[in-house]
DNA sequence: TGAGTTCGTCGAACCGGTTCGACGGTTGTC
DNA sequence: GACAACCGTCGAACCGGTTCGACGAACTCA
């Protein structure tokens, strides 16, 4: 394999001076520069990765820590994974993917042995166990999702409060005054999916203060499951005309659901999602749906990141915590309850 | 940061005798060795990554390359990944998740620089333009997917062959005479996805054989084209009384297409697709299967991968070509046509 | 003409591991 | 009692980059 020697030796330079016409980190002579760079493009050059590492201590690899969790649904979990993979590319950094159930254990080896420069953590829980290991470690960190504690990393997410808001006030404009909002699993919202109960508390609140109802529910996140749930769902409450989704299987569910209940939306229910309109090309949705945006959230974290790394920013900074704001897409499955 | 130095500090011996207490690749006192552990697990000690790379030219890291291309369905692609990147850990590899569009270059890269041992390739091509990099690559090759020329890889695949003849076979069996193969889009045909044709001609010439007619069709691989290509398919065969289906987003879309069309399978119509249970799960897909095996597959080349990486098997040895063999998962979609 | 700059290049040290050869001490064998 | 074999440990070299200080040559200016 050649390295920076072979290069040096064929250019007629020091090993130092190849380092420099390569890197542009001195002064050299537009003659010596070109011969290196020469040198370097015929005998195909490529630096070594871990020696380049060791020396300058970065790496130019980014961590991403996403868990396959069997209540998660996974084809959601892949936007954000491709918002992140992406964005890192753009920026001249790749990523390592670690799905290791242990997500602690991952990151301190990950950070401990500098294979990485800097983490991304998505299936961020309130009480995340990798933010105290995250914290110490040398390097910085951006989460997808809010936890309860944000110190000493970068927080970006979808603004879930305000989602929950308004999904219930667009279907109580209409002039709903029955709604059902479908959340994930109970123990997603045990294990620490505080997104879950954000929605969740913000819509019964603003139910609560236009004075229509809402019964929150939970469904589970995998087939079969979801659709027996939503057949139950539906069969408890048949005086309910919204349905609201937080919950990507539920949403993907649906429409067989009601295709086997002969219900239509929004003829005889008006149903809002919570999900990235990818998601919904993806799964033919035909519901309306607040945007999750996983691009623009994978690419926002990215940012951050990387700019902490390359020092524009300093590690004590202020961190930030940023929400997107909801928006709602209309593919038209809601209007006026149908009078019974 | 902790290094090895200081572990050897800590426990009164040389920087060698740590390395040596660590590893074991040397015959160590018993005292020393605990004395040395010990003092690593004290100050948590982490070896650096890139020294240890450098030194060993081994980086456990294993490069997967993955292209989200618009016209690969990704909850599918999704399903190799997580197949390589389980059986990665299991087997104490990291792995390096390259989403660039230019595979070459990407591949070319991560190999020169050494930051990989192995590369895994998704979306193997016909004529693939990353294989002239891998054979010429110091590191080993593994594909999930069968190109035209295997030489100097490892190859795992599911037998499209063999799963096309099952199809019809299973079709023509129970009576059926008049059949539809939805194939992926005509231009990922003639990007090099060979295993569309592979299974197209063998439903060909199993069709031929049986002596029933097969029409081979495209349809688009995204919503929502791909629901319109399905309702044109079937206006335009009405007579056809099977449908077999090599594309994922048809077999998604399908469920919706039959129902605002008031068709059930089997019925009205017998369906079979070629994807994973896990697929069939995520989207509540009826119809029986032949399964395509993405973990299992993905599982395979792994393993192979980290057998040569760990030269169990030498680099010159003969490379395997192998096909998983079909088996179709029974969901009841099919039965004998009714009678017209 | 000599001192002070500036520019371009070089040599050496360093990053943090692994590994090879050497060496002193103990044990075994005849 | 001499010699060989073996065991456990050490020091030094090496992997392949980057970076710092030094240094010679050319240029500037008094």
């Amino acid at each position: 394999m050649v390295n920076i020697g072979d290069v040096a030796r064929a250019a007629g330079v020091a090993r130092s001076t190849a380092s420099y016409a390569l890197s542009g980190k001195r002064a050299i002579s537009d003659e010596v520069r070109l011969r290196v760079q020469q040198a370097a493009a015929e005998l195909g050059y490529t630096p070594n990765a871990g020696a380049r590492a060791l020396a300058t201590s970065r790496s130019n690899v980014i961590g991403l820590l996403a868990q396959f969790l069997p209540d998660e649904f996974a084809p959601a979990m892949l936007q954000y994974i491709q918002g992140v993979a992406n964005t890192a590319r753009d920026l001249g950094y790749d990523i390592l993917l670690s799905s290791d159930p242990d997500g602690p254990a991952a990151l301190k080896r990950l950070t401990d042995s500098r294979m990485v420069d800097g983490v991304v953590l998505l299936n961020v829980a309130e009480d995340d166990e990798r933010l105290p290991v995250l914290r110490t470690a040398p390097q910085p960190g951006a989460l997808v999702g809010l936890p309860g504690d944000c110190t000493g990393v970068d927080v970006f997410d979808l603004d879930f409060e305000e989602a929950g808001r308004a999904m219930v006030e667009h279907l109580v404009d209409l002039g709903h005054r029955d709604l059902v909002l479908v959340s994930q699993p109970a123990h997603v919202v045990e294990r620490g999916g505080a997104y879950v109960w954000r929605l969740q508390n913000a819509a019964i609140e603003a139910a609560a203060q236009r004075g229509v109802r809402l019964r929150p529910v939970h469904g589970s996140s995998s087939q079969p499951d979801i659709g027996r749930d939503l057949h139950a769902i539906l069969d408890a409450h048949p005086e309910a005309t919204g349905l609201l989704l937080n919950n990507e299987a539920a949403a993907a569910a649906l429409p067989t659901v009601m295709h086997d209940r002969s219900l239509s939306a929004p003829g005889d229910l008006s149903v809002v999602g919570r999900y990235s309109d990818e998601f919904a090309r993806t799964f033919s949705l035909p519901f309306s749906s607040i945007e999750s945006a996983p691009d623009r959230l994978g690419r926002m974290a990215v940012r951050q990141l990387v700019r902490r790394i390359e020092h524009q920013i300093p590690g004590d900074a202020p961190h930030v915590v940023r929400f997107v704001a909801p928006e709602l897409v209309d593919r038209g499955s809601t209007a006026p309850p149908r009078r019974r």
